[in-house]
DNA sequence: ATGTGATTTGTACTATCGTACAAAAGATCA
DNA sequence: TGATCTTTTGTACGATAGTACAAATCACAT
């Protein structure tokens, strides 16, 4: 079953155009954007710097490759995922469905690269608190609809929380799953080596236990009526 | 009751040092770090380039003395209110008062600048994402202690939760802080204006709000320990 | 085998980077 | 006022950045 690959879709033995995105994908994610070069790129994909300004034409242009190497599929996959999770009877299962259901694909390969998910997905972390201008368009521009769709998802199954804490919420979450690919390692170290930050699996089903109770967490404004406020601060 | 200071403190009209450092923080929380050259910062502050390098040596030095400058203060802040938190005698209050002494120095000042601790809370966030190695080293060994404190606290609120699940959901809980501080107006936009992602106010209380009730959710290994798991794939 | 188009290589150009350093300018106090 | 120390300025240097481009090399249809 070893096809023998047409001219059009790959030139040499391996395919140096995969390589390098792969190589890019990989440092931009683990050191940002601005501190790899394009001749480190070319180095750790065995290419030469000029075979990348022949590919991708810019740094840019590589960096919004990869996003659209990824985006499509990781929303693909996260609307099947979501249609799946509406059609789960019990309330409390669908919520937990639906927040699966945007967990999982950015963990898991959101296209048929393996652990790919996660290494775009903690690039997308990792440009956002660049604040790259290529990403942020982008990314608005392909990731608000499924944001959208999620949010009113997760609204349907808590119909008396208002929709602005429910935006707070899903947001929170956005931070803590990039937060959860970007320094794995400090779940390890706090827990002392109990916990391997690292392990996608875990991650996932902390990530989804605790953001379910937090999107099920009282409305603000009627949060503890009859409570008084607890101590805060020690002067003023 | 101007005062005239004397000539250790400060030597020409305006600081430049504290007018650096100031420019330096915002540049660099906003752009990253090696997005920044010195000449951007020389700019920002009204100085020349070669002052950069006389009062800070060099670039890591100059991020060096910003974490110098808020660690020590933010730190303190901290333990005071999770001292006066701890001393809240009903379990629910005390943590959310605990939750909040974590929360609010990050937002708030630490020391005394205006608004400072917020700009540092996401100077730190970008550092992070960045892998930046100098944050990393001062970072691990000063917030740490800080961060078990944390924990401690919060299992003494919750003592039939696992250590480990806590550590995950402080980790949560960080991510989702820096998150907020990082990109405020995807909050805003999300909500479609219904809810102003950089105020402070808001942020604490929705941060708080969600993070008490993840603390709280039920322990993983007993999770949903009589309900069957909802469907999570479609293939596979 | 050979010509043709796609890819890779090697190298060079210009801009900007972090940093160094000497000279100028200001402050401080005898 | 003049001596001395601190701070600011201006400029320069070597390294490296992104990108361009011509030559070399390869895959493959003819």
């Amino acid at each position: 079953m070893v096809r023998k690959p047409t001219s059009k879709e790959t030139a040499r033995k391996p395919n140096m155009r995969e390589a390098i995105l792969a190589a890019a994908e990989e440092l931009f994610a683990t050191n940002g954007f601005n501190a790899v070069s394009v001749r480190d790129i070319a180095q750790a994909a065995g290419a030469n710097p000029g075979s990348v300004t022949y590919h991708f034409k810019t740094k840019d242009g590589l960096l919004l490759e990869i996003y659209r190497r990824h985006c499509g599929p990781m929303n693909l996959r996260r609307f099947e995922l979501l249609a799946a999770a509406k059609r789960v009877r019990d309330l409390q299962d669908r919520l937990e469905a639906v927040v699966r259901a945007y967990v999982v694909p950015a963990f898991t390969s959101g296209s048929d690269l393996a652990g790919g998910g996660a290494r775009f997905t903690r690039l997308r972390a990792v440009m956002s608190a660049e604040g790259n201008e290529v990403a942020r368009k982008i990314i608005a521009q392909t990731f608000d609809d499924t944001s959208h769709a999620f949010i009113d998802a997760v609204h349907e199954s808590l119909p008396h929380i208002p929709r602005t804490d429910i935006v707070w919420r899903s947001h929170f979450l956005l931070g803590a799953l990039y937060y959860s690919l970007v320094t794995p390692d400090r779940v390890s170290r706090l827990s002392r080596g109990e916990a391997d930050g690292s392990d996608a699996a875990s991650a996932i089903e902390q990530l989804v236990q605790a953001t379910v109770a937090a999107f099920q967490a009282p409305a603000l404004d009627q949060a503890a009526p009859a409570r008084r406020r607890p101590v805060v601060s020690s002067k003023t």
